[in-house]
Parts: structure tokens; C-alpha cells; sequence
DNA sequence: CATTAAAAGTGGTAAAAAGTGTTATTTTGT
DNA sequence: ACAAAATAACACTTTTTACCACTTTTAATG
């Protein structure tokens, strides 16, 4: 099963580390404790269980890089992509530069997001539904699901 | 596997050496102490494992080269691309003209990409991600991945 | 040429910083 | 209240940094 879900916070140690929540861990597969972290398309970072990773490493990889577009887009996605393992407590140590990239405070927040998760600044996620309204959030529902044909 | 992954700062020397970081080189096999360093297609250089760089001379060597775009091609191509090999220390000491042409300043930033590494001046790096907009990133993405065949 | 001076390259070391692991204490959920 | 999880504090190891010393190469000069 590859559905994550939830909403969890946690903090940043003295050195660039974070606890992953007990009943995150409980999501992943036992012994499933190396990840990838890379820039997200938000100002956010993006954990990748490592399978999920593979996948998109493989289409990656199969693209023609000596094309300026696929390089560009390879250095967005691939760039600071970067392996972390948890530690004896649990732990996930952040690389500087993305921690530059996307945490400037030490309280974060980690969203499922279907087969990954998303680790946001608490801050600036908390400010991403402040700045929604329900309208707003009812509209988009509409235009995006709009175009999902059901499955059966 | 040959994917490498990871974004890592280092320091130029008075000497013109960086310092290889170590969970970069863990990547590395065993003994695989020398490279190619290149010019890259952007303002970066490019950091070839030795076998890396054996597969791409070996698609060059297979080019036509009675034809003179191809020769002018190789010229370009290989022309800069110096053997460097870690000291004891694990240092890695860049050629002066490779240094003018891609790294003004003394913070470098090593990012993996596919099968090697690009060497890039730590603040043209930053920029590269400032200067991009969520939006711009995600079309990016969609144009890339769907095919590669979508022009404008 | 031979000699010297300057520059470039190589190697090593000690101090600082970063990373890792452990334990104890507090908090939380059941 | 109890067990599990989170926090905080600390000790220890490894890596990195910043120097310094030495060798080799290059260039320059008489």
C-alpha cells in the first residue's frame, strides 16, 4: 500500500535533526528507513521512501540531457536530491542547503503526499490555508477533479 | 546502480584545491580516485568518475568525423577536459582555466547529476533556484516528462 | 648553461566544527 | 498510572578547516 496520510509536526535539533513522528513510522514498512530529500516545487522538501524514489530516477534518467531543458529540469529535480537514513533514535538529519532552501525556522511540519511526504517551514504552512478560502478551496476542487474520469 | 545523489559545499584553496566531502566520496567505489573535470553546457564544471567519462568518449569516438560539425563538436567538447586525480587528503586540485571560466569565488557547491557531478560557484548556484517559480518549474516538468516533444 | 628566485603543487597537522550515539527526563496518549 | 514517544542534554567520533612546511616546476638572469 502506498497511500500516506496525515499531518505531523516535529522540531529541528541543535545539529539539523528531526524526530519522525512515532505514528509516521508506523506508515512505513518495517526496516524502511532511508529516504531521499529534495527541493519540492513549493518552497517545501519532498521525503521519498527510497522506492518511490527509483521510479522517477529511472524516467530521469532516460532522458536526452544533452538537451538545455532536460538539463535544467534535472538540476531543479535531481539537484540537493539527497540520500539520509534514520538514525538509532529515529532521527533524519537534514542537509544544509536545503535546509536553507526551505526550513528557516526549527518547527516543521510533514504532509503525506500520496506515495511521499512533504516537509514544510510550520509557519509557512500554516499560512498556505490562512490564505485559502473555502470558496476558493471548493473551486479548485471542482476544476481539478473536473477532468478525473471514474474508475471501476 | 550508477545514480548519484546529494548536494554538497566545499572551499577552494590559496591552491585551487577543494576538498572532496566525505559522504560524497562514500559514493564513490572504492580506489576511484580520478576524474575528469570538463567545461559544462551551463556556467558549471562537469566531475567525471573515470568510467563515467569512458561511456560517453566511446559515443564521441563513434560520431562521423569527416564531418566537420561533428569534429568542431569534439573540439568544444573535449577540449578543457583534464585528468585530475584526490591527494593523500582527499583533495582534488582544479586546472586555472576551468576555474576562470566557471568559478569566480572560493564556495563551490558539488551536485550529483545522473552518473557524475556538476561543480558550480555557490552563489550562481543559489540563484539558479531563486531565479525559478514554482510555476515555471512545474511546466518545466510536464513538457519534459511528457514525451520531450511538446515545441513552441 | 648554471644559478637563483618565484610560483605551483604536495603533504601533513592541530584546532574547530559537524555528525552520531547514548542516556535521562518530560510529555503524551490510552 | 503506565507505556510509548518526544525532548533535551551530553559525550564521543569523525570530518573539515586553516595553516605551515617542503618539494617540484617554471621562469628569469648573469
Amino acid at each position: 500500500m502506498t497511500g500516506f496520510h496525515g499531518e505531523y509536526q516535529s522540531t529541528i535539533d541543535a545539529k539539523g535533526r528531526f524526530l519522525v513522528p512515532g505514528s509516521l513510522k508506523k506508515q512505513l514498512s518495517e526496516g524502511e528507513t532511508r529516504f531521499i530529500v529534495s527541493r519540492g516545487f513549493e518552497k517545501c522538501l519532498t521525503l521519498y521512501p527510497i522506492g518511490s524514489w527509483q521510479k522517477i530516477l529511472d524516467k530521469i534518467s532516460q532522458l536526452n540531457d544533452f538537451d538545455p531543458k532536460v538539463r535544467q529540469f534535472r538540476r531543479q529535480f535531481l539537484g540537493g536530491a539527497t540520500e539520509v537514513e534514520m538514525d538509532s533514535a529515529g532521527r533524519l538529519l537534514l542537509p544544509p542547503t536545503l535546509r536553507e532552501f526551505a526550513l528557516p525556522g526549527k518547527e516543521i511540519v510533514l504532509a503525506a503526499a500520496l506515495d511521499r511526504f512533504e516537509i514544510w517551514d510550520a509557519s509557512t504552512y500554516k499560512q498556505l490555508f490562512e490564505d485559502f478560502s473555502a470558496d476558493e478551496f471548493s473551486n479548485l476542487a471542482q476544476e481539478v477533479m473536473s477532468g478525473i474520469q471514474k474508475k471501476d
